[in-house]
DNA sequence: CTGAAAGCGCTTACAG
DNA sequence: CTGAAAGCGCTTACAG
């Protein structure tokens, strides 16, 4: 591969010349520029990505720290991933995917050896063990997901809180007193996964204010155990007339489940799901739903992330905390309850 | 962050001392060997990144590219990232995820630049533009997937036309004599994706042979667009009594349809699908499958980019194209035929 | 407006 | 067994 060196050259001129030619970080003469754009594209030049890091200390790089687990629903995750990468590139910005089960030494490996110049982690615990790690490093980082402890660093995440008193406050209105929510599985909540019990207590805390029964359940991560809890749900609550479900297999699931009963929603059942229209759409799922958009919340945390990297001054900002407002999206799965689903 | 020069000053010897105690790349005293250790331990010594891979011409990088369509089934492809990126990890090497609607410029990018040792290629077009890009690059590069032209790559895939006959064989070896055979949407033919017609044409061809009558259609990429066409296929030839299914997406709409139309597997209709386990086990489809093994072909094609990245004999060798055998994994959702469906 | 030189942090022949 | 030095390919003060 041609080098800078050869590009100038080519051009007759110095190696800074050519370099500042290029990178128009001081005036040339138009004949030299001229002189050595030509050279530069008649070799082909590109400039060697490592020796630029070295000299100017940024890779142009972004670490996605991703985790996945074998008991966990796969398919959601794609988008978050691609609201990343395609947001990093539109900065101008490659992406590292690291996938490693040990997040820990994933994260030190990445920052320590100077990598990448700055890191989005995704799947956030409560409890994170690489949010010292990355508080600690050098370069600035960004989260998708609520963790416990959100000091120095910016936290993106769906609101939560808001989307549990929502999903409540919606079939209250339409007349509803006994409601069902499905959860994740009791795993992903030891696992320290806040939206889990974030989106369940503020739904109850809502039901209790608004005199609405609430059953929260954990659920199931894969078919067929999550077809069965919910037949086994809504056999338990025979008197419940909506459901409402953060569990993106669950309400993959529901579609067959309600068909199986001869349930129609929502003359017999209202249903409010959460997840993303991107979802709704591969699985044809006919509810209404509050958006989760991983997108939006990948670009968020990618575009806060490069700001910092970029730019001394936003370096010194404080950090910030940013929830997504719930938006429900109609499908027409709600409507007022039959005296009784019995 | 310390420098191999920090390290040097604190155990008390030179950079290039250091430097091999470190790597083991020349012998060292055992006394030395242990305070240049105890120093690196001490400053938490990590190599740049950067200025290693511009000593050594190595990134410890490699890249993947993969392109997302709008009009695709999305689930599916998220095994095979993960493939290639524990594959990758395990063998010491990061992975460069590379989503960009602009193959040809992405590709050309990180090998220009050198950011990547070698390129992983995924959602090969039978005559795919970044090929002559990769061919012509200095990096050696795999192909998941199988274009019209191998020459010069190595190439690892699923047997798609052992699959299609393996598929008709066995429910012509039930007694089946007609058979409906479901493939992607026809745009992902139009595009390129040999897969489809791969499939499709050993299995017409070996229905031919056997005397069987094989319908060959195109499907949906989406739900409801999917269910309504199974459906339709359904009406249109009752007297089929066997489905074989090369697109995740119907596989998935399946259930339901069969369900809603009154039809026992494999009592009414016998079936066979081509995905993976993971994705059987997600969308708990209850069919008899040919394994598609993303993951082990992810695994294949790092493991061999790899051998020649690391190897200048590796790179001699002749480039191999490697197919996958089609299993057939059985979940008794096959078994003679009724007299007729209809 | 342009050039010669230093420096980024490594590795690795070259010498001893 | 160890050290001094060159070199990887850039960028960017420093001089003019």
């Amino acid at each position: 591969m041609a080098t800078i060196a050869d590009v100038a050259r080519e051009a007759g001129v110095s190696r800074s010349t050519a370099s500042y030619a290029l990178s128009g970080k001081r005036p040339i003469s138009e004949e030299v520029r001229r002189r050595v754009l030509a050279a530069a594209e008649a070799l082909a030049y590109t400039p060697n990505a490592g020796a630029r890091a070295l000299a100017t200390a940024q890779t142009k790089v972004l670490g996605l720290l991703a985790q996945f687990h074998e008991d966990e629903f796969a398919p959601a995750m794609m988008q978050y991933i691609l609201g990343v990468t395609n947001t990093a590139r539109d900065l101008g910005y490659d992406t590292l995917l690291v996938t490693e089960a040990d997040g820990v030494r994933a994260l030190r490996r990445v920052t320590d050896s100077r990598m990448v110049d700055g890191v989005v982690l995704m799947n956030i615990a409560h409890d994170d063990a690489r949010l010292p790690v990355l508080r600690a490093a050098p370069q600035p980082g960004a989260l998708v997901g609520f963790p416990g402890d959100c000091s120095g660093l910016d936290v993106f995440d769906l609101d939560f809180e808001e989307t549990g008193r929502v999903m409540v406050e919606h079939l209250h209105r339409l007349g509803h007193r006994e409601l069902i929510l499905v959860s994740h599985p009791e795993h992903v909540v030891e696992r320290g996964g806040a939206y889990v019990w974030r989106l369940r207590d503020a739904a109850l805390e809502r039901a209790r204010q608004l005199g609405v029964i609430l059953h929260a359940a954990y659920g199931e991560s894969r078919q067929p155990a999550v077809g069965r809890l919910l037949h086994h749900l809504l056999d338990t609550y025979p008197a419940a007339t909506g459901l409402l479900i953060n569990n993106e297999a669950a309400a993959a699931a529901l579609p067959s489940v309600t068909y199986e009963r001869g349930l129609r929603v929502p003359g017999d059942l209202s249903v409010i799901g959460r997840y993303s229209a991107d979802f709704a759409a591969t699985f044809s799922l006919p509810y209404s739903f509050v958006e989760s958009a991983p997108d939006r919340l990948g670009a968020m945390a990618v575009r806060q992330l490069v700001r910092r990297v970029e730019s001394q001054a936003a370096r010194q900002e404080p950090f910030v905390v940013r929830f997504i407002s719930p938006e429900l999206v109609s499908r027409d799965s709600t409507a007022p309850p039959r005296p009784s689903r019995a």
